[in-house]
DNA sequence: GACTAACGTTTTTTT
DNA sequence: AACGTTAGTC
């Protein structure tokens, strides 16, 4: 069976934490250990072992690692059992259970999940209304400290600045009438469910015996008590993560939640991988090394399964510009010398803004690259306003997506008509697209907005009879609304370039079609809204199709691995940054350190400069503290002189081979 | 209601 | 330096 020849190949930890399928079990699996490959394995033994696949829940922390999970498992088991499994993020298993019993509390079972940007809009709107005066406070600022306050638990009427609680009551009482419901409500709300309802917390514990919780360092404490309310006695639950790879502390993850797990549940096992498959000896060296210096983690070192390597190179740059140019040039001079692919390289950055100097570097020597990290697909301006006019043809009595589209295209109706209507709606307490329809509102308006808005809800009104009664395809009406009111020229019209533009087409053409193939799949256009809402999905997976050298942060590369691997910037002030020096999470950088480190496969470059061009100005740098807590034993210190100098008495020595095979050619 | 000029800001990012 | 936001003007 494939799965014993799976098993025959794991090493002893793994295998211990194949075989330990009942009872609390953490696995602390170090970087590059088959962390992965032991999970799935963990999973394929619970069919043997005769447990019901549709009893068996994984929940990751992205869509990206729940499809990744999918597949594995899909690899190694029936297909059948496969689909039986549940895999999903926290959200999404949120999802699912609050439309199943989120009227226990009032919702109403059609609730929407708001998108961050519709967040923002709503708290904007929530600042000119109640700042009065002129509060210099930013909307993301105040969700921030509400989504930080949901996630500890903390009730948001009780946050220690009055002004902001006063903000997060009205937040919430919008939501609330608007029947929708933000990222963080979705745990809140599930977790309360679960709590308050016995009968539903004895059904999903009922439903899910397994439950295997992926990435265990970044869960929060929301998620934390959400998990103890879903895994009852006899706790059958396995999390999966590494301390010393927690490094989304500042969006709330506790690393608690691995470092005092037995307190969460009784007696776990503990299974530590520390066999690394990934890297050489040197690399994982100098990773131990580091990351010794951090205290209050579970202990582990890292075993290199492949020996030797070259050793790590600390390189001192002049300046950023000289830092670009040198990894280009090496990456320009490796790949044809050693003949390697573009894609076997990378290059590891504190900050987005480090990436520009390396994007230009890389571009004049027409050496091809991916960008990692830029803006999501769904946040971006098209997807979002496409989105909303989706969700008007469901609901258009919501009106977050109305108020986004109102204007979008400029159909004459502006700001101060949408403040009217606004208002008018709120006096009656009624939708805004309800006010829009009333011919009281309308008749209090001039003639111009009167026909403008006269259009817009003919134009609303007709697509969504089309699909309500005559059952046409949402994707075609959606597509021909778009281009009945010119939505794409007007879109493309702020433009810069004609690449811009394209994208811009094609993002709301993409968009399309994947709403197209949704609904052919048997699906409704609700659950399409709420897949895109919980979806942050790059570019529809093209990254990964995306040929050349990666340029990627710190915190983006967790999880991948690259044979070449360039970090740039070890300065203090940008590794660690100078903000989590005043916030005192100098450990978490330690940490961002380290799982950059163990990206390596083969070769790490670390380099960092003593100048550098900072908003326009020249600054001086100090080499990063944390270069001092490398051990020296495989590491070489050099500078970018030293290697010029180097490389220069190699030319030296081709050019006088090629004159000596000048003289014996002449002979 | 659209366009332009001054202004302020600049860690990491998922759902 | 470069970007987004906002205030002021037509």
């Amino acid at each position: 069976m494939a799965n014993d020849f799976a098993f025959e190949s794991l090493n002893h930890a793994q295998r211990e934490a194949v075989a330990n399928l009942d009872g609390p079990v953490m696995i602390l699996a170090g970087a590059g250990t088959g962390k992965t490959r032991t999970v799935t394995c963990r999973i394929a033994h619970m069919l043997e072992r005769k447990i019901p696949p549709s009893e068996i829940l994984a929940v990751t922390f992205t869509n990206k690692a729940a499809s990744e999970m999918r597949e594995r498992i899909s690899g190694m088991v029936s297909k059948h059992a496969a689909e039986q499994m549940t895999v999903c993020t926290f959200h999404s298993l949120c999802v699912r259970l609050l439309r199943g019993g989120i009227d226990k509390l009032g919702y109403k079972k059609n609730f929407s999940i708001t998108a961050y940007s519709d967040q923002v809009g709503i708290m904007k709107q929530l600042l000119v209304r109640k700042g009065g005066t002129d509060e210099k406070v930013k909307a993301e600022t105040v969700l921030t400290e509400i989504s930080r306050a949901k996630n500890k638990g903390i009730d948001v009427q009780d946050l220690s600045d009055d002004f902001f609680a006063q903000l997060a009551v009205a937040y919430q009482n919008e939501l609330r009438a608007q029947n929708a419901v933000d990222f963080d409500d979705l745990l809140v709300l599930a977790e309360q469910v679960l709590r308050e309802h016995s009968d539903v917390r004895d059904h999903f514990r009922k439903l899910y015996t397994r439950v295997t919780v992926d990435e265990f360092q970044d869960t929060n404490s929301l998620q934390m008590r959400l998990l103890q309310q879903l895994v009852g006695p006899p706790y059958h639950v396995c999390v999966v993560g590494d301390d010393d790879q927690s490094i989304y502390g500042w969006r709330g993850a506790e690393v608690a939640n691995i470092l005092e797990f037995e307190r969460f549940f009784p007696k776990p096992k503990i299974i530590r991988l520390e066999e690394n498959y990934r890297s050489t000896q040197a690399v994982l060296h100098t990773a131990n090394s580091l990351i010794k210096h951090n205290i209050g983690r579970r202990e582990k070192i890292l075993r290199a399964t492949r020996t030797g390597g070259e050793n790590v190179r600390i390189v001192a740059m002049p300046g950023d510009d000289e830092e670009a140019d040198f990894i280009a040039d090496e990456i320009l001079g490796e790949k044809s010398a050693v003949g390697r692919e573009w894609e076997d390289f990378a290059v590891l950055f504190r900050t987005n803004g480090q990436s520009r100097k390396l994007e230009l570097a890389l571009r004049d020597r027409k050496i091809p690259y991916r960008m990692i990290g830029a803006q999501s697909f769904y946040d971006r301006r098209e997807i979002r306003d496409v989105l909303a006019y989706a969700a008007l043809l469901v609901y258009p009595q919501n009106d977050v997506p109305l108020l986004r589209i109102l204007n979008a295209p400029n159909r004459g109706i502006g700001q101060a008509t949408a403040i009217l209507a606004t208002d008018y709606s709120r006096e009656k307490n009624r939708s805004v697209w309800d006010a829009l329809c009333d011919p009281f509102f309308t008749t209090t308006l001039g003639a111009k907005s009167a026909s403008a808005i006269e259009n817009f809800v003919a134009l609303i009104s007709s697509a969504k009879n089309r699909i309500d009664l005559s059952k046409d395809h949402p994707a075609t009406v959606l597509s021909e609304l778009l281009t009945e009111m010119d939505y794409l020229p007007w879109i493309q019209r702020g433009c810069k370039s004609d690449s811009e533009r394209q994208q811009r087409g094609e993002a709301i053409h993409s968009l399309e079609e994947s709403l197209r193939q949704h609904i052919d799949r048997g699906k409704k256009l609700q659950s399409f809204l709420d897949d895109s809402a919980l979806a942050s999905e790059r570019e529809d997976d093209d990254l990964e199709k995306k040929k050349g050298a990666t340029l990627i942060t710190l915190h983006a590369s967790k999880g991948l691995e690259f044979p070449i691997v360039y970090l740039v910037g070890l300065e203090e002030g940008f590794l660690p940054h100078s903000r989590s020096v005043t916030e005192g999470t100098k450990d978490e950088e330690r940490r961002l350190l380290y799982v950059g480190i163990t990206r390596a496969q083969e070769s790490l470059t670390l380099t960092y400069c003593t100048t550098r061009v900072k908003w326009g100005q020249k600054t001086g740098c100090q080499p990063s503290s944390f270069i001092c807590e490398l051990d020296d034993k495989h590491l070489t210190h050099t500078s970018f002189d030293e290697i010029q100098n180097t490389e220069m008495s190699d030319d030296d020595l081709s050019n006088f081979f090629a004159s000596m095979n000048n003289i014996f050619a002449e002979e």
